[in-house]
DNA sequence: GTGGTCTAGACCACC
DNA sequence: GTGGTCTAGACCACG
């Protein structure tokens, strides 16, 4: 699996990995059982420290995500786990009230959001069946 | 106007006033021209430090949103910013993607997706904000 | 005389008045003995508090650059004071200093940045001959 | 990087720093991707308080003239931002003109203010600064 | 009263 | 060690 990251982004690079990685979980592109990058290997695709990737693996596993197993490596769960309703539903707010400031800032309507989602909707779909 | 903080949010304070008034410009309830609290005023309305209110203000100068004169006050710009179309296109088709993204790792679909940017849009023409 | 303030301007506004008139006055638009408005007319012309033209006129005075005579009104003095040589010559390599930072910065070399001062030098010349 | 600052200029300290930055950049001191001090190494060296330098840190970042790394450091953007060349123009003829009115005021003529052109270039180069 | 600047010191997250 | 944020309090310049 690609990971692309960047140094100059707001976000912390393990919380880069970390998103990138429960994405590809969400959008099936990596199933259950699926076995992950070293983080030595990751490290190396990504050109970032080692110790970065392994926070991001601990973290994940941490949550449920991913297992790691001594000698064998990592994989996906069997069962990911759900996010609290709550939290996810105040993380979704946010996001929706961004996207919205976006679009009025724009000059755009709701509709006109909405018509981007759909758009961003379908990406995401050829993208899972392309994993497929 | 009314700002709400959360100082055990994750998102820096000066960031949630930057947002709320973005929102508020957006969702046109701060118009062109219209003048803003000060800076000392409003960081005793929302029990914070004046220099913590004055960074969000001093971002949003920078930005293009806003723009002080020096003795009489800070004022909503007659001209926001303009992002090329393109470049708004992009932001929101990501901002659409991380919306998704979350909605699709809790286990939602597109309708519901839909339905939460409903409520934030709510939220925004309503000037509303749940310290949550 | 035509004044034109910025009030989102850095420069202070009695500042942006004090250099407009010392301007004028080193490029000949203003001749000793030539009648200023009276800070109220100015006040009223460029839509500032009269207090601040005042501060300029009475800056302007203390520099020896004008005088006023009550019940009469206030006149370019007959020989406008020269700065003292040391102080200008700071000044002046501060500027050239930021002139030379934007023609680099913009990728023009020194020969460009010359070549610009002498097309301002023209303009200024001609803002002369028409004065007079 | 040598940086000197003068409390008692009535430029700002933040200010100080800045001009001295982006000249090294325009006069090819400092490179795109070349690491700068820290805020704090330089805050230590120059004897003022950290939040300083911090503040004009985060105005040239603004600017689009260096950005920061969390826990690695602040760096020369590889593309420093580029003014549209007419916008660019503008700006040049301003400080001209400023200049030339600076020389006009103290008696000076054009070939004067060529030369202190001329010694500011020189200064730009050798990096040198005098703490006036 | 308004913004502009500066200080000293603190705590946290990241690499 | 590096940047990111926040506080409390101070002094000045401007209108």
């Amino acid at each position: 699996m690609q990971i692309l990251v960047n140094p100059a982004d707001e976000l912390p690079i393990y919380r880069q990995i970390m998103r990138q990685i429960q994405e590809a979980i969400a959008g099936g592109r990596l199933k259950p059982g699926d076995k992950l990058a070293s983080h030595r290997d990751l490290a190396e695709q990504a050109v970032i420290a080692p110790l970065t990737v392994k926070k991001a693996y601990d973290e994940l596993e941490a949550l449920g995500f991913i297992e790691t197993q001594r000698g064998r490596g990592t994989f996906v769960c069997e069962k990911p786990p759900r996010i609290s309703s709550a939290d996810q539903r105040a993380q979704m707010r946010e996001t929706a009230r961004k996207l919205l400031s976006q679009a009025y800032l724009g000059g755009m309507n709701f509709e006109a959001a909405v018509k981007i989602l759909k758009e961003a909707d379908r990406e995401i779909a050829e993208g899972r069946k392309e994993a497929s």
